[in-house]
DNA sequence: ATCCTAATGCAACTGTTGTCGCATTTATGG
DNA sequence: CCATAAATGCGACAACAGTTGCATTAGGAT
């Protein structure tokens, strides 16, 4: 009951047509980033259509509803494209000096003008691709901070065996995250601090010390 | 300079048409709300548009969108409506403990199907008046929840003279909205627990006294 | 050079969203 | 009961989102 086996190919499913990620593919990607990044600027989260990136870039609407689908398929792009740069948690030589200054980055981000990070959360909630972009990109942030953790650690900082170093940065970022993404309330200069020795202060107490 | 005083009304503006809340606009207000539970029950969330909840309702197009402007004007009207309910934190005897079974029902809101958390809170990203119903429903949800705080004062299980409850509040719940809410990871059984240990134990140490 | 076809351009089309002007209904005050 | 106007119903419309079929351009292999 074998099929024939085919000689070079496979038969059934069409044979994954040679991509082509050539000069001018190449060359509309590029345009069409660009593209998201001014209108953002320019417009708004509101103001951010396909049509008007579309028309922005020079590039057909067709060819970019083709290739990114929708709005959360562009940020999700922009998103993936932008999270290969060299970002590195910051080291001050405490675990509350590190949180607190991650915060500071987490706040800065979430009111930075363009909002571009409230606007792919408010994509993540009408496109999965973004959603999908942003839990890589914030899996991606939480496992570069794994040495924050590591090195409070090494310095005694940490009592028990081993930490969650995931449910420690959860905690210390989550009221960052919450004040500003969800509860939309003005940005308070002193959260980042409070969040941070908070989550420290647990830490330090045993709250994430994990049984392994 | 003062303008004359007006007889009997403010003379310059449209003198306030006299509301009319009588028998039909509370009946087709009824009809919307309830089409609104429906459609949410029946499609999710992603079916939840103000076409099809005029059509189940019955109610015209053109006043569904005239009285109530968008999706995010229906839930923040039916949020609003349904705010007054006798909600009260729950009582276990001590601070984890009330933390940790208000975590848990956090996390059975944001995981309820039909999703109306998680509807509302997209929704806030598209629509102003939503956002605002949202941030009144959380304030109003804060507020009530203070008796939490002052009950563990009360026991003793606080440090200082006074504590800022809703930091606590927040740093208690924010873990579970940030997994649920942001991140989009499944639910974590043991989270509710954590997050609501980690915070009492942090407030226990003092981190969220205040100096008054 | 030349062939094949992936990628793009193009135009027309469908369906949805939201608005506007006007007719009709019906609370509400008298 | 009557008069007024707020609230709704109704149809037509404009704007936008997204799709489809086909023509054209240009990457990549021979």
């Amino acid at each position: 009951m074998e099929p024939p086996a085919p000689s070079t190919d496979m038969p059934q499913d069409p044979p994954a047509p040679r991509r082509r990620p050539g000069g001018r593919t190449a060359r509309v990607r590029a345009l069409v980033h660009g593209a998201v990044r001014e209108q953002l600027v320019a417009e708004g989260y509101d103001g951010l259509t396909v049509d008007a990136v579309a028309a922005r870039s020079g590039v057909h609407r067709t060819t970019v509803y083709r290739r990114w689908r929708d709005v959360g398929g562009l940020l999700a792009d922009v998103l993936d494209s932008a999270a290969d740069d060299g970002w590195a948690p910051p080291d001050t030589g405490s675990l509350e000096g590190d949180l607190t200054a991650l915060n500071e980055e987490v706040a800065a981000g979430l009111t930075e003008d363009p909002p571009i990070a409230m606007a792919l959360i408010a994509a993540s909630f009408r496109s999965p691709e973004a959603a999908e972009a942003l839990r890589r990109f914030w899996d991606d942030r939480y496992r570069r901070c794994a040495p924050v953790v590591e090195r409070a650690a090494a310095r005694g900082e940490l009592p028990g065996a081993a930490t969650d170093d995931r449910a420690l940065l959860v905690a210390a970022t989550a009221p960052v995250y919450h004040r500003l993404a969800l509860l939309r309330a003005p940005a308070d200069p002193a959260l980042p601090a409070t969040a941070a020795r908070t989550a420290a202060l647990a830490a330090g107490a045993g709250a994430f010390a994990v049984p392994g």
